[in-house]
DNA sequence: GGCGTGTGTGGCACTGAGTGCCCGATACTG
DNA sequence: CAGTATCGGGCACTCAGTGCCACACACGCC
């Protein structure tokens, strides 16, 4: 992908800020590929061979940087996963920040067009499916298999929660601080599922990371509390836990 | 919608079925909106007067099903927002388990075709939207809005994760178990502070559903266990609850 | 130099999705 | 009965996307 990026990939930006420019003056649907090839300077067919369809266009660089954030995740180590991820979130939304012209007219543009948007969806699918499989680690129907799911949905959400707010405003200073609070905020709850050795639904004291019980409202305290006490005794099968922790 | 439910959704139904059987049998691509047409019994101009695109085809009745899940947010109250959106995520895992042999058929195109598996998210990313807008009640860049994103994106990906794993083997019985654990799951952390009036923690014997308890490992049972009784407590401030519920 | 060979490009023709337009059939209404 | 609204079929058209062929320009090799 960076192997031979000489004027090769300046060419090809060229190219896409070309169909852009048309994009936003005829709007998307009445602008032609005939056209694009032509303000391009390129023939129709080698438009069509060099990005595949029109979606992908638009899309080009954004498939770039999901390609880096895989390789990212790819060599990261799996000390902490959680980190990991709200790293490669950096990443991405350091690739809207590097180019916030680009990222507000592809923002203006799929806005408009909802075909456009659902390819942005699918697009942040995709980042979403990579932390889904870094996070899970292999695991299939597991506590941290579902763990994982509902944290890489949780943090493209609030990357994308953040990324929008920043959009509808460019000329606001990036809002990296917002951000972080708002990785912090979505990953300290679920993620503490994550964080330490893979598998073990320990959960008591004897290695498992957190306790986590939950109750229908009207429960005695006391009844609780008994409850919690005995759960936790690594000695005792009589307390009643499921597989994913509850008592 | 379901005004003139006459024969319409029967016949509507029945396109969709021989259009299913031809995906399958030649593949999609393969598949012309001729022949679709044709063994359908109805002219190729109908066929797309009726339902828009090929794609729209396949995922018809699950518009309607979207669309039946969107008034049921619209007329729901607000005192219970966390728990009306499990119910909307039922509602939607509902509307697959009614119909195993066509969720899973279409489960299997989806999966072997590409363009169609970013129709299905597109598709998923429009309840989660839809979910997100009613947790969210109108705020913007709070607290509440960004849990509200996270809620919903769980919500999605538990529903999803539960429903993968059945679609997988289709035999097994629906796992209602297994998806009311995963709600539970996904919305015991962020949800509280969903829950309530907005920004107080409402944890506790007083009005919250659930209790949830959050402890680094090491700590010791009967500590864990006073503490619990302690934060249960309705007239006790003493107990150092976050604004999470953590404890 | 000439000569394969591999690669990128343009031109051309074709398929198929999707649309605009018109016409005929069928209902519904006064 | 005439007037009209609605729906389906037929036809022609645009345009995205593809397969095919020919041409140009790079190389490495004899």
């Amino acid at each position: 992908m960076t192997g031979r990026a000489d004027g090769r990939a300046d060419e090809r930006h060229a190219v896409v800020a070309a169909a852009v420019r048309l994009f936003e003056r005829r709007g998307y649907d009445a602008t032609t590929m005939g056209d694009v090839a032509e303000e391009a300077g390129l023939s129709r067919r080698s438009l069509f061979r060099r990005f595949g369809t029109k979606e992908d266009i638009l899309f080009a660089e954004h498939e770039d940087l999901h390609e880096t954030v895989r390789r990212f995740l790819d060599a990261a180590p799996g000390d902490d996963p959680v980190a990991t991820v709200t790293a490669a979130a950096r990443m991405v939304f350091q690739g809207y920040a590097a180019a916030p012209d680009t990222s507000v007219r592809r923002f203006r543009l799929v806005r408009a067009v909802p075909r456009l948007r659902d390819r942005e969806i699918a697009m942040t699918a995709r980042y979403q499916s990579a932390f889904r499989r870094y996070l899970a680690g292999g695991e299939r129907d597991t506590e941290r298999a579902l763990a994982a799911e509902a944290v890489a949905a949780s943090v493209i959400a609030a990357h994308n929660h953040v990324l929008r707010s920043w959009l509808r405003e460019p000329d606001r200073p990036v809002p990296w601080d917002r951000f972080d609070r708002a990785m912090a905020f979505v990953t300290e709850g679920l993620g503490d599922v994550l964080r330490g050795s893979p598998g073990a639904g320990g959960v008591g004291g004897s290695g498992g990371e957190v306790v986590v019980a939950v109750y229908p409202p009207g429960t005695d305290p006391d009844e609780v509390a008994r409850r919690v006490r005995r759960a936790l005794d690594p000695g005792d099968p009589s307390a009643a836990i499921d597989s994913r922790g509850r008592i």
